[in-house]
DNA sequence: TTATTTTCTAGAATCGTTCTAAGCTATTGA
DNA sequence: TCAATAGCTTAGAACGATTCTAGAAAATAA
């Protein structure tokens, strides 16, 4: 059953993308995958994993988000400067970004349609739309 | 005639804005908005001014380029992660962004219409809907 | 096993940006 | 006209997120 191995599914999808299932990427897959769609940034990451007693360098957690995200398993958004947050939901969607407390958080697809798009520059193809619909707390807190 | 006094409608823009009409800020906004619209990071801008002939800081660039966002001259516009875009085009539209070569283009408003926005958060008011169109290069070059 | 390859890591380095604090400049109003 | 004042500029240090380095450790292959 799939109790008895709890890693088996994400064991695969390393091996799948050519990664080797150490044991800093199966706690770090863990802490992404088991809890429905999150947005994090690397250091957010590092200190959940800090958090579960799993020791691994901030270098690692680095490592780990853009090797997934090459494999297709995260998906990388960045909505201000100098810091990018790691989506572990990769179908077409957007987002709400909160500017006073710094969230992301989806906007399922079928939610928000983008009308016909422009053609893009000669000798150019699309590789993403993203649409980011800014928001700010009514008054001045929450 | 205007051309005997180049800079007067420069100087009204940031005597409105409660800003001094200093050397410095007079040549990085004529750098900016005799240009058509242009997509600038600080350290681009700073190098044109160089060029120019204008002795400015690069702290002294980063300060106006945000008084002037803060006044509605300009718009800060974020697409990757560690640089910000400074878009002499504050009026309403969205972009296509090239990754191979990191530049920004416009996509005039009426070209693109994003279908009935979905209600944001409680609690909260829409700010700003960014719309970034990313392509690539077809085929491996430009 | 042992060899080979990949991965991990601490710490240094880098990069864009912001801060600091001291000197300059534009503006005001005597 | 010219201080006095408030605002501005600046070099360089600091910063925070991210990347790099190079050697140690772990995973896989032989
Ligand atoms: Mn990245
Ligand atoms: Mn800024
Ligand atoms: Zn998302
Ligand atoms: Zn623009």
């Amino acid at each position: 059953m799939a109790s008895d191995r709890p890693y088996s599914s994400i064991i695969e999808r390393l091996k799948n993308a050519g990664l080797r299932p150490t044991r800093q990427r199966l706690a770090l897959a863990k802490l992404l995958f088991e809890k429905g769609n999150r947005h994090l940034t690397a250091e957010h990451l590092h200190g959940e994993a800090s958090a579960a007693n799993v020791r691994i360098s901030l270098a690692t957690v680095y490592n780990a988000l853009h090797q997934f995200t090459a494999a297709g398993l995260l998906r990388e958004v960045v909505v201000e400067p100098g810091r990018s947050y790691f989506d572990t939901n990769v179908e077409e969607h957007h987002h709400f970004y909160r500017e006073d407390t710094c969230g992301l958080e989806d906007i399922p697809g079928e939610h928000l349609q983008v009308g016909d798009l422009p053609a893009p520059p000669a000798g150019t193809s699309v590789t993403r739309v993203d649409v980011v619909i800014r928001v700010k707390s009514d008054q001045g807190s929450t």
